[in-house]
DNA sequence: AATCCACGCAACCGCCGAATT
DNA sequence: AAATTCGGCGGTTGCGTGGAT
């Protein structure tokens, strides 16, 4: 019900694209803009499904797309940010400007996952194939912080920060958020962060993941949050969720922390 | 030189939630 | 309010390439 029929079985193009299908495409998308994939390649004139076009353009074609040549601050990063946000390779490729959530999953499971596995030995909770931090239904329950509390989990979103957002532990809800859908719900935490050249937000990381219990308990980011088992009063304190709404101090503390 | 194998990457698939009708 | 469509995400697959045998 309300699933569209898949549209990628009927003669479509498929498979690797071609120089010619990139052209049509890229000029396609810079006289029309991005969006309304479903009918883009009808009026494109591609022979592809609209799926497909999304992911060329958003993967390959879009401009400022890094490629390649991930350096030692972005693989850092990717590590500490795996280590809090697990398989959330759009949340992650939200924080790492140019890069897409494919470059780095690919990255994750060809490159940093064996490194993961041969520093941390087999057990290592970042492994890929370890269970995500919240399971979405039922059977996750027992993880999840009680309904109705001030814990309940933040709405994990990729937001992209591509402008520069330097927000420090002093004054931070002064400066701009970077995109207007950053205006703040009252559940978010709408905060950037900037390591390096590298900028952070750290909107829709979930509170709930923070506090699962394999984030923090062997992993390479989680820890910096506090040590194992910190108690979700805590947490929320540092986070200042439960407070005053204000999460002023919290956020420096938490920054603090984490860097 | 030929074959095999492992690796990296681009692309596909299915599901889900948001938006729209 | 329910049904439908759209956009996006994460997992997986398959192909091309380079190194080893």
């Amino acid at each position: 019900m309300g699933r569209k029929p898949c549209c990628a079985k009927e003669g479509l193009n498929r498979g690797a694209w071609t120089a010619m299908e990139d052209d049509i495409l890229v000029s396609y998308i810079n006289d029309h803009g991005e969006g309304k994939w479903g009918s883009l390649p009808k009026r494109a004139g591609l022979n592809r499904c609209g799926k497909s076009c999304r992911l060329r353009w958003l993967n390959y074609l879009r401009p400022g797309i890094k490629r390649g040549n991930i350096s030692n601050d972005e693989e850092e990063l990717i590590v500490r940010l795996h280590g809090l946000l697990g398989n959330r390779w759009s949340l992650i490729a939200g924080r790492l400007p140019g890069r897409t959530d494919n470059e780095i999953k690919n990255y994750w499971n060809t490159t940093l996952s064996k490194r993961m596995l041969q520093s941390h030995g087999a057990g290592c909770s970042n492994h890929p194939q370890a269970k995500p931090p919240l399971p979405p239904q039922a059977g996750g329950e027992a993880q999840a912080p009680p309904e109705g509390t001030s814990s309940s989990p933040i709405r994990t979103k990729a937001l992209r920060c591509t402008n520069t957002v330097l927000a420090v532990a002093e004054g931070f809800h002064e400066q701009g958020r970077a995109a207007p859908e950053h205006v703040a719900e009252e559940d978010q935490l709408g905060d950037c962060l900037s390591i390096g050249s590298i900028d952070l937000d750290l909107e829709g990381i979930e509170l709930g993941f923070m506090m699962s219990p394999w984030s923090g308990a062997d992993g390479l980011g989680g820890q910096h949050f506090g040590a194992p088992g910190t108690e979700a009063d805590d947490l929320e304190e540092l986070l200042g969720l439960g407070g005053d709404g204000d999460g002023h101090g919290g956020l420096g503390d938490l920054e603090l922390a984490w860097l």
